[in-house]
DNA sequence: TGTACATCAGTGAACGCGCGTTCACTGATGTAC
DNA sequence: TGTACATCAGTGAACGCGCGTTCACTGATGTAC
C-alpha cells in the first residue's frame, strides 16, 4: 500500500489532496460527475467534509484539479505511446490504443475532461476549452509526423479533429454501453484503428471529402 | 401558445404528462441530466410534485418516457431525411445533417438517450440499449440502400458503426465547447459531411483497415 | 539543550436548503340510472 | 330529466435525508532562540 494509503497518521493526514483527487476518481468513475459528493469523498479518506477547503476552493474546485491533471497525464500517454519506433502508421495505431485505453482505464479522468461544466445560466461554464485544445494540438502534430507527406490539399488539422471525433465517439458509445456488440462486429479498438486508416486512406485519394469553401460543391 | 401551456384550467391540468416531458426536456438540456429536478420540472408547470406520480413512476420513469420519445423522433428524423429523392451520397449527407441538427436541436433528447443512466452500483443500468440497436440497424439500412454495390469484403455494419461513432463524437464535442473552431477549421457539418465521404472511400480502396475478424465472410 | 511560539491542517457542529417520495385528502368530471 | 356516485388527477403538508459550505476551534508540527 502506498503511504498516502494509511488512513490517518494522526492529525494530520499527510496526503490529503492527493488522497481527496484519488477519491474523487473513484467516485466520478462509478457514479459520473454528477453523482460525484465531496461529502462522499471526505468520508472515503476519513476526514472532516471541511478538511476539503485547505486544498480545495470547493467541490468545484477539486473538479476542475481532476480535470487539469487528466489533459497532462492524457497528453503523457499519448506521446508516450507515439514515441517508440516503428512504422509510422504503427505508431499512430499505438496512439489510438492509448486513447481509448485512457478512457476506458481513467474514466473518472475521462468523465471530469469531457463533461462540461454548466454554470447556473446553463451556458457551457469552460470556453473553447484551452486544455482540449492543447491536446489536438498534439494530435496534430503526432499526425504530421506519421504522416509527413500529408494529404493532399487536405489540412492536417482537419484530419486529425476527424479522428479525435471518431476516437471520442468510439470512447463515449463505448463507456456507455451502446455500442452494438454481436458476431461479426468489431471491438472498438478494431473499430478505432480501422476507422483512422480507412479516413487517411479516403482523405487521401481525395475524390470525396476534400474540404472545400461551402459554396464550392453545389448539387453535383 | 399550444394549448397544453395553458397554465392550469382549473383543479384538472388537461395535458400533464406531456408539459412534464416539455419541461424535463427543457431542464436537461439547460442543465443536463443530473442537474434536472422533478421538483422544478412541477414547478415549471405550475403544479405540485407529487402531481407526476400520476403519470411516471418517479423521476427515473419520467426520465425513461423522454429517451424512449427521444429515440422514437430520433428515427422518424433520420428516416425523414433520407426519404427524398437525390443522389445516394446527397440522401445520405442529408441523414448526417438531420443526426447533428437533432443533437444540437434538441440537447435535451440527445442528453436523455446517450447519457447512460447509472444504478445505485455503478454499472450501466441499461443493457445494450435496445433502443440504441434499432437505430443502428436504421443506419445500416440507410447505408446499404445509399450504397447498393457494397463495401468490398467490408461489412456495411462495421461502416454503420464507424459513422455513428463518428456522428456521435462530433455531436457531444461540440456540445460540450471541446471541438477546437478557428479559421481553417471545419464547423461540425462540414466535419461530418467530409469524414464519411473520407471513411466510405477509404473503405472501398480496403487497403488499409480491412476488418479482419475470423468469420467475417460467412456471415447471413 | 529546552521551550515558547507561529503556523496551519483538520475538527465537529451547525446552517439553510432542496431533494424525491408518501399519504390522506379534495374536488372536478363523466356517466349510470 | 336530475342526481348520486365512482373515478382519479392533483393537493399540500410532512418525512427523512444528504448536500455544500461556514466558523470558531484544536492540536500536531517545525523552528527560532
Amino acid at each position: 500500500m502506498a503511504p498516502w494509503h494509511h488512513h490517518r497518521r494522526g492529525y494530520h493526514h499527510g496526503n490529503l489532496k492527493e488522497a481527496l483527487v484519488e477519491a474523487a476518481l473513484g467516485f466520478i468513475a462509478e457514479r459520473g460527475i454528477g453523482g460525484f459528493t465531496l461529502a462522499d469523498a471526505a468520508k472515503l479518506v476519513g476526514v472532516s467534509p471541511a478538511a476539503l477547503y485547505r486544498h480545495f476552493r470547493g467541490r468545484e474546485g477539486l473538479l476542475a484539479e481532476v480535470a487539469r491533471r487528466g489533459f497532462a497525464l492524457f497528453a503523457d500517454r499519448l506521446t508516450a505511446a507515439f514515441l517508440p519506433a516503428g512504422d509510422p502508421i504503427e505508431r499512430f495505431t499505438r496512439v489510438g490504443e492509448a486513447y481509448l485505453a485512457f478512457a476506458e482505464q481513467e474514466p473518472g479522468y475521462y468523465a471530469a475532461m469531457f463533461t462540461a461544466p454548466v454554470d447556473e445560466t446553463g451556458e457551457a461554464g469552460v470556453p473553447p476549452s484551452l486544455e482540449g485544445a492543447k491536446t489536438f494540438e498534439l494530435l496534430v502534430e503526432t499526425l504530421q509526423r506519421t504522416f509527413p507527406e500529408g494529404f493532399g490539399t487536405v489540412d492536417p488539422r482537419f484530419v486529425a479533429l476527424e479522428v479525435w471525433a471518431l476516437s471520442h465517439g468510439i470512447a463515449t458509445l463505448a463507456a456507455a454501453g451502446h455500442l452494438p456488440k454481436g458476431p461479426g462486429l468489431p471491438d472498438k479498438h478494431e473499430l478505432l484503428r480501422a476507422g483512422v486508416l480507412a479516413m487517411v486512406a479516403g482523405t487521401r485519394t481525395g475524390t470525396a471529402g476534400r474540404p472545400r469553401t461551402p459554396e464550392s460543391s453545389g448539387h453535383g
